[in-house]
DNA sequence: TGCATTTAGTGCGATATCGTACTAAATAGT
DNA sequence: ACTATTTAGTACGATATCGCACTAAATGCA
């Protein structure tokens, strides 16, 4: 029954198409709001960089790199250029990780908290701006979505 | 009244880490999409400069690389790189504006589209496991948040 | 018309990202 | 204990991203 194939080739088209859309959108918001971010970040800090900043003091320091590509999703040698970076501005600390040779520990250094904090305080600024157009509580609902497809493509790597 | 301020001061913070979340939700997501992407795209090709092929096939060829630059919010240069691996490739074709001689318009070539076809053609599979795992409605309703805050976050850029 | 300003695109250099291949330490299997 | 395999991290090279400065065309304005 060609007639079936075909409308179900066309939903499947369509909802490719939805999907792509969804990417699409999260590609574009994670461009933007990276750039926004950027312009706040003092002394050439990138927003990987940050970002290791804030999760070292959100969670837990004391991690191992391993751990934190983990977090983030990213490859290795990329996590092991961004802590080279950190480290060169003593917002970290590298240590040895006695329990386990091959791997070390990273830890904040109080530069790296001082940092995170004024980083903040400068984004408070765009935040009050921003909260006056965006709908807040709708981008609080949408969060378990996000997390649930975060989740999804996690698991789905090979 | 120094607690009410302490309050606001606090309820500040819990906003700007929920908002936080969000941004790192869609960070991740954009990660894990992207690498996934890539793995389907035959020949080197970037996710960035699949984007490119799809929107002209999806919204128009014949544009001018500032639109697209526009489209996606990447810097100039950046476009300028994206399309020049495209043109390399003869995915694209880029002619002289006859309207204005400052600019060029960007069109798909035969071999773009069908390019274009094959990646898509390849990702099926994905997206069907995928489809299992994800919620699609849910998806689907979160994309009109998505647009909202990728418009403000637009229209906040100097 | 003539000059100043704006706009589209690019050359160049710095650096971020990431795949491949490597070293060293830990673990597994015998 | 001994060798094979796995695991944590890095060196290196290719290339993507992007800011700055520039050119050429278009536009504004007197």
């Amino acid at each position: 029954m060609p007639d079936s194939n075909q409308t179900k080739n066309s939903d499947d088209a369509q909802q490719l198409g939805a999907v792509f859309g969804f990417f699409n959108e999260i590609g574009i918001i994670n461009q933007l709001s990276s750039a926004l971010f950027q312009k706040r970040l003092a002394d050439g800090v990138t927003v990987a960089q940050f970002s290791v900043l804030n999760h070292l003091t959100r969670v837990k320091d004391g991690q191992t790199p391993l751990a934190l590509t983990s977090a983030f999703q990213v490859p290795k040698t990329t996590m092991t250029h961004t802590l080279a970076g950190l480290e060169k501005r003593g917002l970290i600390e590298m240590k040895p990780n006695l329990e386990d040779g091959r791997s070390k520990l990273v830890w904040l250094t109080p530069a790296g908290e001082k940092f995170r904090q004024q980083s903040i305080a400068a984004l408070i600024e765009d935040m009050n701006r921003l909260k006056a157009q965006l709908d807040l509580p709708q981008m609080l609902q949408a969060i378990p979505t996000l997390t649930k497809v975060r989740q999804v493509l996690d698991e789905d790597r090979d």
